[in-house]
RNA sequence: CCGGGUGUGGCGCAGGUGGUAGCGCGCUUGACUGGGGGUCAAGAGGCCGCAGGUUCAAGUCCUGUCACUCGGACCA
């Protein structure tokens, strides 16, 4: 057994986490390294899970009326800087072009680390009168950040995502836009990605750079590392104003429009590996499992057995993600293998069960075996999967809770940050000197003002002692 | 960008004080097998990350460099 386990590779999480993270990204192969540092080749396992991701969200922007949009990859250096604070957040990773062909650009291009600067500056030519609002856009692309470290998923150089912009005649309008989008992420995440999560405000320190106001949601690691899932900006005018952007409101009055934007990444991917691997590998929701029923054919050589496996496979394919595995490995390195991809439910079946009339099901979640009969495989398998769904969810849900803790003073913030890994809730007097000293002398980060749980643990400011105006959940971060 | 670690067949690793490159797994061929990574037999596969240097002789010592990895700083 000892030896087998060599075989399988994959380091134990809690020895360390970090290290089981990378290594269960390749063994599993969602994804591979480019030859060009800091860039990640997406596997089409993982670039499978980002599909279903991707449709997912997608039907939710457009039943809310969002249309999908396609800006260009280069951005005049003029008009990034545009926006002051926006050009300085992004000029440490921002990339460049600076030859076209042989020849030496009059103007660099940087090439996009996100788009706000071109849908502005296409807002300005499209928008005349309160007729043409809102505008309601999206976009599937990548974007490119020259990140200094980088790791799979969580952070590499060039990423996929979707980056929704909007423009609104209204604050009111925009900043509700805001808020339903914040929460359209928060619902995904739960529905799909079976991951509980925290919806909250950024602090000003933590915001996006040119952003009013910046929403996130939070989600927990199994190591009590937090990890912020998606993001929802309000812009206020600010955008309008530098750009230019007007129209004609209803009194005809020439007016800046409001604006946001939001988006999430195939980060979403590390985050789903995260929350619910184990030490066998990959434990992936059934909603955003490329294969959710794996068929493992047993004493495959013997007459039939094949046969039947496919008969189900056509069966199942109407009821969910189904595949048969008819590789010449044995059956107990099948199961070990699909166990690490995180194959939801494992079906075998043997010239034993043939006879029978049943095959057995195997849980990945819970290592669960069931023996069912083929004729209720059609309406057992849907209840099944959507059972373990619901099991992760819960399971995440509760470790959540575990890992979260309270603090009311500095000497117990820094205690139990040097103690634990979670989030930890505390109050805060809302200046930026506090968060400076809690990230020096506690290691910690505000995550966020979270809409919910905005219980007055305290009176007082858990850094400062001065009075207290929020609760905020501090945590060491990726 | 700063600090630690690691680069040796496809993967995981071993190779004190320099002296003909090894092991496990995988792979190939065949046979037996098959309900948790099976057994036997016979094979194939390596400019030891890269570039210099020291030496009669470098995987091993020195210098440089690159890549990966962990941690920090910065960020989705």
């Amino acid at each position: 057994m000892e030896n087998k386990k060599m075989v399988r590779e994959i380091t134990a999480m809690d020895v360390d986490f970090a290290q089981w993270y990378t290594d269960i990204v390749k063994k599993a192969d969602l994804a591979a390294y480019s030859n060009v540092k800091g860039f990640m080749i997406i596997r089409p396992y993982g670039y499978a899970m980002w599909e279903l991701m991707q449709s997912a969200l997608d039907g939710m922007f457009k039943e809310l009326g969002h249309e999908n949009i396609c800006m260009p990859m280069l951005i005049p250096e003029s008009l990034l800087n545009i926006e002051k604070d926006h050009v300085e957040g992004f000029a440490p990773e921002a990339a460049w072009v600076t030859f076209g062909g042989s020849e030496k650009l009059e103007e660099r291009y940087c090439i996009r680390p996100t788009s706000e600067t071109l849908f502005c500056d296409h807002f300005k030519d499209i928008v005349h009168s309160w007729r043409d609002l809102p505008l309601l856009y999206n976009q599937w692309v990548s974007v490119v950040r020259w990140e200094k470290t980088t790791r799979p998923f969580l952070r590499t150089r060039e990423f996929l995502w979707q980056e929704g912009h909007t423009l609104h005649a209204t604050r009111e309008e925009a900043e509700t836009e805001t808020l339903n989008m914040l929460d359209v992420y928060a619902r995904f995440c739960r529905e799909y990605l079976a991951i509980p999560v925290v919806e909250g405000r950024k602090t000003d320190k933590e915001k996006f750079a040119g952003a009013e106001a910046t929403y996130t949601i939070e989600a927990l690691m199994h190591d009590g590392k937090a990890l912020q899932s998606g993001t929802s900006h309000f812009f206020g005018d600010g955008f309008s104003k530098a750009f230019g952007v007007t129209f004609a409101d209803k009194n005809n009055q020439l007016t800046h429009p409001f604006q946001t934007s939001w988006g999430c990444t195939t980060r979403l991917i590390g985050a789903v590996i995260m929350t619910h691997g184990d030490d066998n590998g990959l434990v992936l929701p059934p909603k955003v499992a490329p294969t959710q029923v794996m068929i493992v054919p047993v004493a495959q050589h013997k007459a039939g057995v094949l046969e039947k496996a496919a008969e189900l496979e056509t069966m199942l394919k109407k009821v969910c993600r189904v595949k048969v595995d008819n590789s010449d490995n044995s059956p107990g390195w099948k199961f070990a293998q699909h166990e690490m991809r995180g194959v939801p439910i494992r079906l075998e079946i043997g010239p034993r069960d043939i006879e029978n009339g049943v095959c057995i099901l195997s849980r990945r979640d819970t290592a669960e075996k069931i023996t069912v009969q083929l004729s209720e495989l059609e309406t057992v398998i849907p209840a099944l999967l959507q059972e373990i769904q619901q099991n992760l969810f819960d399971r995440a849900l509760a470790r959540r809770k575990e890992m979260t803790y309270t603090a009311t003073t500095l000497e117990e913030i820094k205690e139990t940050s040097a103690q634990k890994n979670g989030f930890i809730r505390a109050m805060w007097c809302g200046e930026e000197a506090c968060e400076l000293k809690l990230k020096e002398e506690a290691d910690i980060s505000s995550r966020c003002m979270p809409f919910e749980d905005q219980e007055r643990v305290a009176d007082t400011c858990v850094c400062c002692g001065k009075p207290a105006k929020k609760l905020v959940y501090w945590g060491k971060a990726y």
